[in-house]
DNA sequence: ATGGTCCCCTGACCGC
DNA sequence: TGCGGTCAGGGGACCA
């Protein structure tokens, strides 16, 4: 899946096209996605105008006078624009078109969802979430005072959606790199320093992959339809035995949390 | 509450 | 070229 900066991009991809627009039809091929997509609260939609795009951790907000409707990517979810008579291909499950306009789903792993929110703020997969990495709320003091007794690897720890969001396998070995803080150490024997160090780290690996239009590995296709091109700018992330840009030594691989991780013991302490 | 494990699904890739 | 095994960026549901 997209990281966050993917589904961000999206977003901005797809704000320009959809924002105004009435929905004319809604057809779900399979709506057998994570969770059973609610066909007929979806077909709500039909008729109504899509007022705006906003996202919230992963999720993408489809606002209209009836609800919202929730999109998330998965792994392999992509949303794109085409015209209308374009064949669908498979793992096209959902086509939501405006006029000549349609908006896509493809999703080969179906790990993703689309469902329906009369109100989102209490929806019980975006009530629990933590705040945003970009947001003023998110800072290395608050990373601290949430981290203090905590055990849990400092990577699943900043993982986790509950403490932050927006922060996927990539972009976790990739701050702590930056940061100079070893993925495996407890998230609550880590100070405040390094949080800070840490907190600015998530802030900037996120921007620029967001201005860089996000990180393409295996299935992110943006909205335009053209590949991303950002993988290159990677540091440790699928790495392996390469020199640390740093200092040079080998690049380690292991596993935290059933998820491949990336680090330099040298730098990373 | 916290931490650990499992799994939904298909496709890409690797070694034989 | 074919085949089987392994792995993949998410993250909710369970369990102890």
């Amino acid at each position: 899946m997209p990281e966050l900066p993917e589904v961000e991009t999206t977003r901005r991809g797809l704000e320009p096209w959809v924002s105004g627009k009435k929905i004319t039809r809604i057809t779900i091929r399979q709506a057998s996605l994570r969770w059973s997509v609610p066909e007929k609260k979806i077909q709500l939609l039909r008729g109504q105008v899509i007022h705006r795009v906003s996202r919230r951790a992963k999720y993408l907000l489809f606002h209209a006078d009836p609800g919202v409707l929730l999109i998330h990517l998965g792994m392999s979810g992509s949303l794109r624009i085409l015209e209308t008579h374009q064949p669908p291909q498979p793992h096209d499950h959902v086509d939501i078109h405006f006029g000549n306009l349609c908006l896509r789903y493809r999703d080969p792993r179906r790990f993703g969802a689309i469902l329906w929110a009369t109100d989102p703020q209490h929806h019980p997969l975006l009530e629990p979430l933590g705040p945003e990495p970009l947001s003023e709320q998110f800072d290395g003091a608050f990373l601290f005072r949430r981290s203090r007794k905590r055990k849990v690897a400092v990577k699943n720890f900043i993982m986790n959606s509950r403490i932050v969001v927006g922060v996927g396998n990539i972009y976790a070995s990739e701050a702590l790199f930056m940061a100079g803080i070893d993925p495996r150490r407890p998230a609550g024997r880590i100070s405040l320093k390094r949080y800070m160090k840490l907190a600015g780290a998530i802030r900037q690996v996120l921007t620029s992959a967001i201005e860089a239009g996000g990180t393409t590995l295996r299935d992110f296709v943006g909205s335009s339809g053209n590949p991303g091109y950002f993988s290159q700018e990677l540091n440790v992330y699928g790495r392996e035995g390469q020199p640390c840009p740093r200092c040079g030594g080998a690049i380690q691989k292991t596993i935290i949390g059933q998820r491949s991780t990336f680090f330099c013991r040298m730098c990373q302490r």
